[in-house]
DNA sequence: TGTCGTTAACTGAGCGATTAGTTAACAGAC
DNA sequence: GTCTGTTAACTAATCGCTCAGTTAACGACA
């Protein structure tokens, strides 16, 4: 039977089924079959587009980074105050972690199975503009004297992605600790986001000025 | 010819071998003839002592959670107030995933890959042990009055434990920021360490009393 | 308007290599 | 002589990837 043609629709919809099989079992369990088969496509057509199994999945992680890299990019440029760009940092990039169910298990794997080798473009990008804006926040609360000045602005900010992160890699782990082995309720991922903002801006509160008589 | 019996000590050698293949490569693209060679051993005495390469994988990466948890319990039963257990914890955490290179990679694939079933009795333990006593660190220095009291002491343990753990996890982008795309140098990641307990003992600081006139 | 050439999009069939797991047999210890 | 430990040889299945084609769309030219 002939078949219809539908050009770069088929190219996403080969990334689209790629992104789901890859984040759901990984790369190596993945077949190339199972791809194509939800993705409606034959296989041999994902070998013209990509060149092997590798090629697609690296596509797909850059992809993805890039897009996550957007989105926090965007919520920092909205903040108007440094404390207000972390807290609106820690609630988005949370929220950002459970709406977007592939981002945790696609890019927890591409770091600890390939050292990020796939997407390093993905990734310097990721640090050179998204990062780079959180810590240029954090530096300008040090300069108007509202965050104490004796610690790193780079250290402050991995401090702080470092815990909206763990919370969803370590979700098995969590569960066991906030919900006593069952799923992780909703709103106790929301309080945890609130209280990772509260605690980097009480880290960050200036000591006391010493009385002076 | 057959080989001599070592009987125990050709299973030991085995989950040896698997935990640094798991570890390095990941579960599927390790296969069991690797494993065999690696241990010296053939491949079918593996069967012999687990039930498939499944089962096996499950015994390494308990071992190894096991090794994690009784570490961790020492470095806190040996602190002598709140305040030292942090710090030691931080310093100690650090270290460990520093010396023991197969911990993040085998933990990390545990929990995205698989929601850390093979580990579940481990891992039920490392939080009913290990998190316990840091988290009853944490609340006895909020009962004496050194750490403010209104955050969850779990939220607080949860944000100390995901800044060390996430400095090695995301090894290859922090190596962005900190060491320009380079290995990140060990001084850093000791900084690191000591800046995640200062951070988090920042936090814990009680708020300066407001003056009664 | 018709038709011819070219190219992009797509497919069915299958090769070659690999792999988890099995089996039947055998050596040594007790 | 039986049980534990060990092996070589084998099987059945799978999977990445190639290849030799087919089909649809489009532009050029008469």
């Amino acid at each position: 039977m002939p078949k219809p043609i539908r050009s770069t629709e088929s190219r996403e919809a080969i990334l689209d089924a790629g992104e789901a099989r890859f984040a759901g079992q990984g790369f190596a369990p993945t077949t190339i079959k199972q791809i194509a088969a939800d993705a409606a496509v034959n296989s041999a057509l994902i070998y013209y587009y990509f060149a092997d199994k590798e090629a697609l999945y690296g596509e797909v992680v850059s992809r993805l980074i890039a897009r996550m890299g957007q989105r926090m990019s965007g919520v920092l440029a909205a903040a108007s105050t440094p404390a207000e760009a972390i807290t609106a940092f820690a609630t988005q990039h949370h929220a950002m972690l459970e709406s977007e169910p592939h981002l945790r298990k696609l890019i927890g794997r591409e770091l600890i199975d390939y050292d990020a080798k796939h997407a390093q473009g993905a990734i310097r990008k990721l640090a050179a503009e998204t990062f780079m804006r959180l810590r240029g926040a954090i530096e300008a609360g040090q300069a108007a004297g509202h965050f104490r000045r004796d610690v790193d602005a780079r250290f402050v900010a991995i401090s702080l992605v470092s815990q909206t992160t763990y919370f969803h890699l370590a979700r098995p782990a969590i569960s066991l600790i906030v919900a006593d082995g069952g799923p992780v309720p909703k709103a106790t991922g929301v309080e945890f986001a609130a209280h990772a903002a509260q605690f980097t801006l009480a880290a960050l509160r200036p000591p006391a000025p010493v009385a002076t008589p």
